[in-house]
DNA sequence: TAAATTTTCGCAAGCGCTTGCGTAAATTAT
DNA sequence: ATAATTTACGCAAGCGCTTGCGAAAATTTA
């Protein structure tokens, strides 16, 4: 059997409260009494049963991060990047992965209303479900959302920027001179995906194109819906001469396709992919990429959550955070 | 407030031993009651508090996964495979990341000492820390390792057989041609390395081929350590015309290098490398790999585990598995 | 030195749940 | 119909910890 506070106690000679306060260092503990009490919970390897503690103190500090995809490089390194800052505070944090299923967000959010943990940071996602809102209205938890657009802003939020951008994307394609953009991303009805979009249309009529719907297309977040697209486009009436691809996965299928149907990046097409991570620099050519705040989203996220749990916060936050454009070959113009 | 079972029961107008009793599907209940009490709880929205739960029952239904580096995209398929497996038996999983630190595995490994979760996956790590091994002494908690050997078969373990792994590429590459093998791996006091260095030895052995020390290249498992390597090795008295490169990361750098100076692959090096991943198939040429048997590497810890936890196992066990060597350019002769 | 204040510490309740045990009620056997 | 058995349920203790409150001891103030 583990050794308990009890045993402490006994041992220490004096009661279960002061040892208590004492551990946790709270006021009300002589010098003294204290040092006893701290050498002779060293002494025994004495390890706190945290399932005690935050049944009575209401309090873990372990948080719940949990996350769409963990295909998604971008999003291994946000997770990093909150670990890193919980663990500064003395936070631990529970990864959980949902792939992309309701049902298992639904699951894991029990870990909040069941008092496993503290708060959760959702990254990604497609829909805020209605157990979600609800959850959130019935009892005040602490949850954040990291790029994930809620119709009804109810929640702490940490938001990429993706239509400045697409924007941003656009518009370096065009200096490079090319005109027949192509845009892929996700479906329009997700609110993420319509800010791409937006993004997207806002440049091409800031720099006096005109915007094609039939170069819009929606697909699956996976790789092989990349590839398929390509396929695809190149049927079409209408074929681009660059592509911007808004998922990581996507992008490397639709490289592979491109080059497998023997054309070449950037001379035949123009590619600007999405995340800065060892895929879209190992591919051939290296892509140029909007790279994802990661390190930030990670960092801001962790402090909102921080702060809805302190109850330093009430209402809800949001944070906006710009994608910077990394420039490499696959945009670049040989014609320049 | 949270609905707690005390309320369940005032309104069911039963006792609380009774509504835990049907809330857990238990004995002991007249069918009448327990529906009436379901249907209350459901009404209800009643959640049980997991602390308290675990706390009486001393039982979590969480297991730990203790992952030494996120970077590794093997891992995350493990790690996914183990979340698949959990959850069909009601466990969820908790995801650390220790990033190679002792120390930090050492913090999450309280969760075990306190109660938190009901038992343990390490996958990957270099040592086994004494801190482990006591851990596993003082107190008889569930621990299963994956591809991690420790000097003392205490544990339970699921192996990946690197040696037979290598052994088999090497025999791959001698049949394509290739005589001048070079293998790339970790540090070869770490158990695990000196198996791959093993089985290199032995396969070129058995092909009557020479072993010569110097093809034997220890270094960190990340990119930059992979571009490195190939520096200093074409600096070298003997220049290899094949590598087998044992992990994800160095690999990629490997393989940079070797095309940023302007060589290439597989006509002036062979490569084989490790773990059937994204990165690997999506890189130019295509590389050749020894694959990881992640699906099986979960699935068979997580069944270890949950025996190690209904205590249906006491001693420890091996399971062994077999890489597969998936052949694509990268070590395909030209001459052939 | 006595009174007022502060510090130190123990008592006991309580966090929300599980479980062994005992008893009353329902069922089966005789 | 009565005895023997089984089933249904409540009581109460306990899991290991925190925390408000009050009493005793130590310190400061007058």
């Amino acid at each position: 059997m583990q050794i308990t506070i009890k045993d402490i106690a006994r041992m220490a000679d004096v009661a279960e409260s002061t040892v208590s306060r004492a551990l946790n260092d709270k006021a009300g503990v002589g010098r003294e009494t204290k040092l006893k009490i701290l050498k002779i919970a060293k002494e025994n390897n004495y390890r706190p049963n945290q399932l005690a503690r935050g049944l009575a103190a209401k309090k873990t500090n372990m948080i719940a991060v949990i996350l769409a995809e963990m295909d998604s490089l971008s999003n291994i390194e946000t997770v990093k990047s909150i670990e890193k800052a919980a663990e500064k505070k003395g936070y631990q944090i529970i990864l959980c992965n949902t792939n992309n299923q309701e049902e298992k967000e639904k699951s894991y959010l029990s870990l909040l209303e069941s008092n496993q943990v503290d708060g959760a940071i959702f990254i990604g996602g497609k829909l805020v479900g209605s157990h979600l809102l609800r959850a959130s209205f019935s009892q005040e938890n602490s949850i954040v959302l990291v790029n994930r657009l809620a119709e009804e802003n109810f929640f702490t939020s940490v938001l990429t920027d993706y239509k400045k951008g697409i924007y941003k994307a656009v518009g370096h394609l065009i200096e490079e001179n090319f005109t027949k953009i192509a845009l892929i991303c996700g479906d329009s009805n997700d609110l993420i995906e319509a800010e791409k979009i937006s993004g997207y249309k806002n440049a091409l009529n800031d720099a006096g194109l005109e915007v094609n719907n039939d170069l819009i297309f929606s697909t699956a977040a996976d790789r092989q819906a990349g590839y398929n697209v390509f396929l695809e486009i190149i049927e079409g009436d209408v074929i681009p001469d660059a592509f911007i691809s808004t998922r990581e996965l996507t992008t490397i299928g639709l490289v592979e396709a491109v080059k497998m149907g023997g054309y070449f990046i950037p001379e035949d097409f123009a590619v600007v992919g999405y995340g800065d991570n060892i895929l879209s620099s190992v591919i051939d050519p290296p892509l140029t990429v909007l790279s994802e705040p990661v390190e930030k989203l990670g960092r801001y996220s962790f402090e909102f959550l921080l702060k809805l749990i302190n109850q330093e916060i009430d209402s809800q936050q949001i944070k906006v955070l710009t994608p910077e454009l990394i420039i490499r070959e696959s945009s670049i113009s040989k014609y320049n």
